[in-house]
DNA sequence: CGATAGGTTGACGGTTCTCAAGGGAGGTGG
DNA sequence: CCACCTCCCTTGAGAACCGTCAACCTATCG
């Protein structure tokens, strides 16, 4: 984004937080409004079905971008929780699509994110085994906290193994068991929630069915 | 959509078609240029793993659009396969994108179109039984085929079974087992590709847990 | 110190996949 | 017109993976 982009951007953006965990960032039916750039922390988004349950679609890590799948329908499709301290950025929805029109970068870069998230639900939508889901997990989510200078390989998970297991479409046991043959075999190392890769490239050949070369973006 | 924007949408279109059952509308991995609305017939967006195996990511029928999730990687991510006899309208992605910035209308358009399709993936995504992903299968091609003005519950499928057990991530023996079960519940009447559906309410019943009240439009 | 939430481990059972074989329907050629 | 082929679909039997249930363990906090 170039430079009076930024500084248009400047005068409509709303910083919020530090939120603490648990906060909602928004509720799933609610009017959308604004769009939201995570700055710190961990968001999940969730919706819970009619029995109750809880249905994890993604966790957003700082340079995310949530709230886009709320233009279609003007309200939210799902809740946005923060996992641990969050800061975040909301940029008002009307107020960006119409500078979006002045600013031929920004539309072009709106509609980019939107094309991304679209791509992104793939992690999910195979039918992979319990051990692929969870070794892709573990580089995406090692190299996107890489992309905002985490030592590259080494990170702490700020999702308890409920959520992991939720948004992996596992149980929490399954998630539990894999950590422990992921550990038994050395790919990782485990401890709570820090987490340390040990065999990049085996666990990149576990998960390779899924990521198909070059790790993707995902939510 | 308005008058204007309709008439300047006119001068940039292309249609295509019709094409024979097998035809490539666009190729992974071929550069982006252009999204297309399909007009009649049925598409199949699908990707190929580095082992061959086929993964179906989508059916689209008359009215929606394909190409968008190309926008972020320059790069169309998937195959587009016409299913049957397929006419479609091209749009050249550049031109429409400068199109938008004049009209704000046609700009929200297209963020809702690849807004929806975010959405849209959750068909498959959560972890539902084989019952209730054919159900809701049933259910929303329905719809889409109701909206163009088909008999409201009886249609036939484009696809084959296997392009169907691929879409909903299950074996094509284990579709063809629910498709008998649903036809011994006398849920649906089935010959072939040929479908009907007689116990609407039980069905959306099954699908519940996937549908969520209010049918979406998936991709 | 006890309570609670989160995590781990074990045993068992179910849904679905795999493997294998057989049955149409439609097209082509004799 | 019929034989034959191929593709698609169906059906059955067995196995595998993962979910469920139940118990226990550990840390954190009041």
């Amino acid at each position: 984004m170039d430079k009076t982009s930024l500084k248009d951007l400047h005068v409509l953006v709303e910083h919020v937080g530090p939120l603490r965990p648990g906060t909602h960032v928004f509720r799933e039916r609610e009017p959308f409004e604004a769009i939201a750039a995570v700055r710190s922390g961990t968001v999940k988004t969730c919706v819970v079905d009619r029995d109750g349950r809880e249905q994890v679609l993604g966790f957003h890590f700082p340079g995310e971008v949530i709230g886009l799948n709320a233009i279609d329908g003007e309200r939210y499709p799902c809740n946005a929780v923060a996992l641990d301290a969050v800061q975040l950025c909301r940029f008002s929805f009307p107020q960006i699509a119409v500078l979006a029109t002045r600013l031929p970068r920004l539309q072009h870069h709106l509609f980019r994110l939107l094309s991304r998230d679209i791509g992104t639900a793939r992690l999910l939508a195979g039918d992979h085994s319990a051990d692929e889901r969870l070794a892709a997990f573990l580089l995406v989510v090692a190299d996107r906290l890489a992309a905002q200078g985490f030592p590259s390989n080494g990170f702490t998970l700020s999702m308890p193994r409920t959520d992991i297991a939720n948004y992996l479409r596992l149980a929490p046991e399954t998630v539990s068991r894999v950590f422990r043959r992921f550990r038994d075999e050395k790919l990782i190392q485990v401890r709570g929630r820090d987490v340390e890769l040990t065999d990049e490239s085996r666990l990149e050949n576990l998960a390779s069915s899924i990521l198909r070369g070059g790790r993707p973006v995902p939510t």
